[in-house]
DNA sequence: TTGAAAGCGCTAACAC
DNA sequence: GTGTTAGCGCTTTCAA
């Protein structure tokens, strides 16, 4: 175990620490009347604070706080003053004490699902990656946290009593659930990834990605291309995300005047299901294309299209949804709806800023066009 | 915007929260002397604190506290009656309050990288969530923070200084960065995953996973099947990780007595490198198996397999390295070496407890072992 | 076993 | 423009 106590050391440590915590430090004695019990011993211990910057500087306290929060009430030459000594001495407020008096952790909660082993994860990741950057420039952290799967409003719960964070991103506005319905209640503050599908009237903040028009997209690239005969293989009809894509394909067939009879299937989105899928739409009604609600499907319809000696994009062109890095790996590559999910990540900072800083937000939904990329297979 | 006041509502507001917070709250009036401004309305504004809690039971705060934090301190039904309370109220202790006292956040620090288009992204999904899981039972949340990518010391300097997080998960003590040097010097508590490959003397608690053991599975499992002419297609010679791994390869071969002359090829990670690489060894050497320091240069060499009219798990045998998505989506299927991610996570958090419990760690140092997931490619 | 007092580092309100 | 005062909610001595 490393033992250097070089700097503050003893960072997070219990022991001697009630101790150290007591004298010596508040240099200044702003109230005269405090006994200092103990050595007062110069030697900083610990991370400088307020009352060190202050010392240093020959000022008060909250001319450092001014400095610091409201630099514009401050004469130019003791900003200055206050500022070398911030630099000279390393010095970062406290955020649990600015918490305790501001009420404000500049933490936002962001539920953690269990990576399902499939479609999703390489998707978060973008989206993870670029909220930690847009916050991170609104001067928030991320603070991930565990939703209890059975009692999803447990973790929502505790975050918000012990105030751990400001407000939250909810990731899985899908399938309508509680938990917008319970954070309202709380008057909690949070921003969707996800439209209200089914609870119209509430207006909360919203991001998403419009699934339709990007499978729109898609299917009219495939007639543009002189395809007839386009297939739709879908998920179940429970699914939210995925009706409102295959909207996207039912329109533009009938806006093209083509037929959709027997051409839409639906199933749980396993490569299984898009291979017999696949194999079954061929027997029945032999499409020259298919569009896919998400890549794994499209990749089990490209695996019925090679056990039957098709080529994928010459024979027959299949398109998938979501440009994982499967899309891109495989061979012949797959053409592929990919979502903005850094755009997403981006407005949904955006409105979270407003949220937090008690702005309006005149557009409360935000709805994102997806692009499609093209690749070998269509 | 929603504009609900249920509940203690206005949570985060920060108009009129100076107002709110001033009378009415210290319903005790601990202190006698202290004049209570303003209405003394009862209505809980707010969430409880520990107050409203003693005042409930009738109790003193401490006695609240020691409840909570010291319970075999206290007499049976007085610790019943406080429990009580708790319920009723729905109290949680205000964590800013509790940091500030204690110098403890109760949250881990994970920088969070730019997700790069390609290999690790799904890996690290499957990590983050269970470290997720396993340091919310130690009652720990992991707070994400961008590092720096120009001064990596940048984003972990704001975080110690400013107290923000108890301890660190460093996740790429890869190519011997100063980011252990840095936090070993501050004295800050964190946890590698990855191995110290160059600073042996340093020994801070570490989980990793043995590639090397790895590749010798998947290099065994070949020789096994009867391939004797068995090819590397590894990452550049500077990058331990894939030099780890390809020593895996090299010893089995040798303990086999295989020859390995012009059967290793180093590159970039790329697919297109993977499949000129496999072009090349194919012309040189005629191998009948090739094992991939990642999936994705696996799939560069299918792709040339492919070109050549070549069956992978047929013709020519193909390992990979991360059991990424796209090993178990293509087809054939591609055998490939898993990594134990949520072992790992699960080690860290270990490492993690007894770290900031000041407990000594009598392994620090823990090297997990890989699993070879044989599908159709061998 | 329980209670009283003090104070962690910060900022809001107000006085000068 | 700068300083003074009070107190956020909690835990830690120390006293009863």
């Amino acid at each position: 175990m490393p033992s250097q106590d070089t700097g503050w050391a003893a960072y997070g440590m219990t022991e001697g620490r009630g101790r150290m915590a007591r004298g010596g430090r508040r240099d200044g004695g702003t109230r005269g009347s405090r006994v200092v019990r103990a050595t007062d011993r110069r030697t900083p211990e610990g991370p400088a604070t307020l009352a060190t910057v202050a010392a240093r500087a020959g000022v008060s306290r909250q001319t450092v706080s001014n400095a610091i929060n409201n630099p514009a009430l401050l004469a130019e030459d003791t900003l200055a003053k206050v500022e070398r000594a911030i630099a000279d001495l390393g010095y970062s407020p406290n955020l649990a004490a600015r918490t305790l008096r501001t009420r404000t952790t500049r933490l936002i909660g962001l539920p953690f699902e269990p990576a399902q082993e499939g479609t999703a994860n390489a998707l978060m990741d973008r989206f993870v990656h670029t909220l930690v950057e847009a916050t991170r420039e609104m001067g928030y952290h991320v603070l991930l946290f565990a939703s209890d799967p059975t009692d999803s409003e447990r973790g929502y719960a505790r975050m918000l009593r012990s105030t751990a964070v400001d407000a939250f991103v909810v990731t899985d506005t899908y399938r309508g659930d509680p938990q917008v319905e319970y954070l309202q209640q709380r008057g909690a503050l949070f921003v969707a990834f996800g439209r209200p599908w089914d609870q119209a009237e509430a207006i909360h903040p919203w991001v998403d990605v419009d699934g339709a028009a990007g499978v729109a997209q898609a299917t009219s690239h495939l007639a543009d291309r002189g395809h007839e005969v386009i297939a739709w293989l879908g998920w179940t009809a429970d699914q939210p995300i995925g009706e409102d894509r295959r909207a996207g394909w039912m329109g533009t067939m009938r806006a093209r005047g083509l037929s959709t009879t027997r051409l839409s299937v639906r199933g749980d989105g396993t490569m299984e299901y898009g291979r017999r899928a696949t194999h079954a739409l061929i027997d029945a009604r032999k499409p020259t294309a298919l569009v896919c609600v998400s890549d794994t499907v499209a990749m089990g319809a490209m695996r019925a299209l090679h056990e039957r000696g098709l080529v994928a994009g010459r024979d027959v062109a299949v398109v998938g949804f979501d440009d994982s890095q499967v899309a891109q790996t495989v061979s012949p590559a797959l053409t592929s709806v990919r979502q903005p999910l850094e755009e997403v990540a981006l407005g949904i900072g955006e409105r979270l800023e407003k949220l937090l800083n008690h702005r309006p937000i005149e557009e409360p939904g935000l709805l994102l066009q997806p692009t499609l990329v093209v690749r070998e297979t269509s």
